[in-house]
DNA sequence: TTGTACGCGTTATCAA
DNA sequence: TTGATAACGCGTACAA
């Protein structure tokens, strides 16, 4: 509570008397809009350098209203999609000037977003959202300029980054079907959240497409998380003979996580006693052997792309194309194994 | 630039108006410090509800000196153990009132670190600084309490949160050495960093408790990332039958998913041609099969552990054990293959 | 118990 | 081109 006023940090007052000018004169100088005689500035610039002078970033903000601060909210930041898309985020906004604070909304309940924004709602300029989270958040609370990341909802209207979820998951389906499988299984995320769900209709549209009548004990949902891979990958393998599953599809990284975890578990691997393949490419996927076959996003890019939205809605620009959407690819690895007719 | 006034933000003086007081009873109330009346206070909080009142967090800070924010400096978003560090930290400021700001230190240049201090002081209450980046830093910079977390500096004399690194290489080393390996191979981080500087002293001196002479070829270093680990598995691979280690020691998480990434590309797995242990449990080394002997550190704890003392600190605290050590534990997969004498 | 008034470090307006 | 000063929203001595 006490303020130690005598190791204060320098001032601009401190800055305006060591050189003999205004204060006014100083904030000129420092903000180098208005014109400024020569020497005027140098003699500031000098007494700036000696007294080893630092903006009160509080104080700038409190009278321009702007806190050139963004802040970023993700589910948690042990995921690595999270952490790639924070990392892209981030490095956007530092090399603007921009400072990022962060939240991780993990066991939150709905009370506490509401909490969450009006904590922030003074301290950031706009907030960046990434998925999972955003579908039990009351975006609307949240006045000033939000950017979703990898989340859409159709029914409000917000800016967002995204991927064609339903074509990445038309693309896993579509691989093993053409490499002969018909009893595919699928590992759904969260029923309700938007990712999840365009998800699941990518698999059901190239079962369709091909003409294969989805089994609804070949489906199975739950979180985001390792344990509800574990389990489908559990009940999948418990079926008889004629109904297990050939092939599965995981709709993110730790669903597929989950899968292999079981199927290690049982001296089994992708590849070789059943086919897998997954939303999101990440160190498991990649180097395990044989790979699997992934749907890879660009997740620097889609927080950079994020940012870059953000500080454009943040500087008065509205572009009028509100959904960006990104390029993904399907990345073949040995986890898919042809079966013959 | 333009604020707009005429949506502005309620104050506390449209609380006070509303309520027939005087801001200061508001902020009395707010605080809950002075004794107020039952009935005023009532009035207070009906207008506060009423108006959906936030307290302006800058001019909190602006009066009382503090920021109730606190700056997490982690050297990648990206590495599973920087992520589950800022979990932890993230969970437990969150909860104590506390905001977390973040910076990367990817790409830094020794002039950044530098920029990051200034840019901050006057943020943040506090920092929170995890390994990497803090050897290439100059924390005299920064006045305000400071926790490195997984570092050390012995010239130097910062709060710290750490794991006994020079015992976890021991350990990894021992533990292939009681398995009859005797060329084993190193792959180290950064030369200079404090962690792997230690982690590197539990090898040789694992080596030398077992007289074991220490081969300079056996023994890699370079970053802390995937890409050394491949080079010097790659190094180790190409030795003639005789020199060619039979087991290698990483010294992090991301090394030792290169040195897997070479294996898996010459279609050679840890546990089958050769033996590996590690630092840092992983995705890769959990489920990988066989799965990697490692030493898995708390890492979410430490993160809280690291929030804890520096909020600690803020409270004026002075622990007098500066150094805190946590519990790390090997975990025996099947990537050691034993070998007869 | 409550109210007045000053100060926190800036920017921006208006005069000089 | 420069200087004086009113905001920005709040906490808190000090007075009432």
């Amino acid at each position: 509570m006490e303020r130690d006023k005598s190791h204060r940090d320098v001032t601009i007052k401190d800055v305006a008397k060591r050189a003999g000018v205004a204060i006014s004169t100083v904030s000129r100088v420092l903000n180098g809009l208005d014109k400024v005689s020569a020497k005027t500035e140098k003699r500031v610039r000098e007494a700036v350098a000696e007294l080893g002078y630092v903006q009160n970033a509080l104080a700038v903000s409190m009278v321009t209203g702007q806190t050139k601060t963004v802040l970023m909210v993700v589910p948690d930041f042990t995921n690595d999609f999270n952490g790639s898309v924070i990392q892209g985020a981030e490095e956007y906004l530092k090399a603007r000037g921009y400072t990022m604070l962060i939240s991780s909304t993990r066991d939150f309940e709905e009370e506490d977003f509401e909490k969450l924004y009006r904590r922030f709602s003074g301290l950031a300029d706009g907030i960046l959202v990434v998925q999972g989270s955003p579908d039990r958040m009351d975006h609307a609370r949240w006045e000033k300029p939000l950017v979703l990341i990898d989340a859409y909802r159709p029914q409000e209207d917000h800016y967002t980054v995204e991927i064609d979820n339903e074509r990445g998951t038309f693309l896993l389906t579509e691989e093993l079907i053409k490499n002969g499988h018909r009893r595919i299984g699928l590992v759904g995320g969260i029923p309700g959240e938007s990712a999840s769900g365009r998800r699941v209709a990518g698999y059901l549209s190239a079962m369709e497409h091909f003409g294969i009548l989805a089994d609804r004990r070949l489906m199975a949902f739950g979180s985001h998380f390792e344990e509800t891979g574990s389990r489908a990958m559990a009940a999948f393998l418990s079926l008889p003979e004629g109904a297990r599953p050939t092939g599965v599809v995981a709709v993110n990284n730790l669903t597929c996580v989950g899968c292999m975890k079981v199927l290690a578990e049982r001296g089994m691997r992708a590849g070789r006693e059943i086919s897998l393949t997954a939303f999101d490419d990440h160190l498991l996927a990649r180097y395990s052997v044989p790979g699997i076959t992934v749907i890879e996003r660009p997740t620097i890019e889609m927080g950079r792309e994020g940012a870059k939205v953000l500080l454009a809605l943040l500087s008065g620009e509205r572009p009028k194309e509100k959904r960006l959407l990104m390029e993904s690819r399907l990345i073949r690895r040995g986890s898919v194994i042809p079966i013959g007719e």
